[in-house]
DNA sequence: GTGCTAAGTTGATATTTGTCATATATTCAC
DNA sequence: GTGAATATATGACAAATATCAACTTAGCAC
């Protein structure tokens, strides 16, 4: 297996397609290729902390991160997964606050860090760029609206129902039919807001009624009309 | 008592300092001013739907609105509030999307409406503007983390506590110390999550402690400092 | 005022969910 | 491989919260 070459170039990543990058004309996406540093983080590595102030964004182009917030009682919660092509910490870095959450490997992942300045410039000259990153923060709080309305009124049981579907629809299924992303019930229960007992409740129910199997941390939909169903989704 | 002009004018309007279209130009604003339609919402007025695409944004100059969503229960949730100087539907403007939750006056409401392409010029022609813009989703993406890590991490009575909070905070208190806000228990469970009767309950427990005390629907904070320690705040 | 309606309140009870203890399974270093 | 640490699972119980029913109060049209 030849090594991937960790400082590619941006103009000729397979993700740029689909990253907001891609509306930046060609003397942009130069500036930023010529000022960023490609990582690689091992799987649990913390990319950067809540509450810390970040001098540049983190462009993924391999690998699964998860954005976590600390919750009132120390528990991490999962807020958001990045995937290749994503972009993380922008959003501090325009609004000019501490991050938000934490950028954790969950995999063993590969970004890109792009300097705060240079990240800046692009959002100042590009007006499509700037375009682009208005809307996807408009989209994204759009669904974190969502979010907030069913977490405050959807039973645990429904939560998971949804937060499964979810996860098929981003990630998708691999070869044996598991959804492609692992994850320990600590996190699953984490990401539903509920105790991990709780959740291993939960999915064993689920099992029972035939709607899901589980084999170790794999997970597969067994029946996807009854598991919407279960989380009460009427679209 | 002289009656308030209904079309009066954006440059002189005074919640514009507050508003995002104060760093609009001065040809900017004159266009937003020479194509906006100034109107009255009575209290309890619906100003847009959910789910509707609405061909224009709302600027608020007068009372309160509220941005409710309904859930997936069919109880209709207040996700925000909307205050003179700000402008309400931008977002799915922006982000090409139906409304996300239904606008309805919760007082006497005064609102200008600029149509969609009037807006979306100030985005395109005016950098400064639209990075405000920007700057403000991206400050709204992480409060709305924060709501979501406290709706699901924290009890009933802590999210209570830190929701009167909240509102003495962005709404003060009236000459009488109440906070200057009138919500039906309806509204207070609904904005916390929680059912009509728990929600009493627990207001009740506040007053029994001594932290808050009522008079009908107004409600006045006692002793913030015992109120934050009740929503766990640690800042 | 009378009566009507909606909002607020309270108590009893059911349901949901969390917690603690403990058992079993899995992983990983060595 | 062995054993220690960690993750998963299950049961019993406690706490939080929702639901239902009844009742009281406040607001309002007439």
């Amino acid at each position: 297996m030849k090594a991937q070459t960790l400082n590619h170039d941006c103009s000729t990543c397979q993700h740029l397609s689909k990253s907001h990058f891609s509306s930046l004309d060609a003397e942009g996406l130069g500036e930023v290729n010529d000022n960023k540093a490609c990582m690689a983080f091992k799987k649990g590595q913390t990319i950067y902390h809540e509450g810390m102030r970040v001098n540049g964004i983190y462009c993924l182009h391999g690998g699964i991160g998860k954005l976590t917030k600390l919750g009132p009682k120390g528990k991490d919660q999962i807020i958001q997964f990045v995937q290749p092509g994503d972009i993380a910490g922008y959003r501090s870095m325009i609004s000019n606050e501490p991050m938000v959450g934490s950028l954790i490997a969950h995999t063993e992942v590969r970004a890109c860090f792009i300097p705060k300045e240079i990240f800046l410039n692009q959002v100042k000259n590009s007006p499509n760029f700037s375009f682009k990153l208005l809307q996807a923060s408009c989209h994204e709080l759009g669904e974190w609206g969502k979010v907030i309305s069913n977490m405050t009124q959807k039973s645990v049981k429904e939560r998971l129902a949804e937060m499964l579907l979810l996860l098929e629809a981003s990630f998708g299924k691999n070869d044996q039919g598991f959804i492609d992303i692992q994850l320990s019930r600590e996190e699953l229960a984490n990401m539903v807001g509920t105790a991990t007992e709780s959740l291993i409740r939960m999915l064993g129910e689920f099992k029972k009624e035939g709607i899901i199997s589980t084999t170790g941390k794999n997970i597969e939909i067994l029946n996807t009309q009854m598991l919407k169903a279960e989380a009460d989704l009427m679209y």
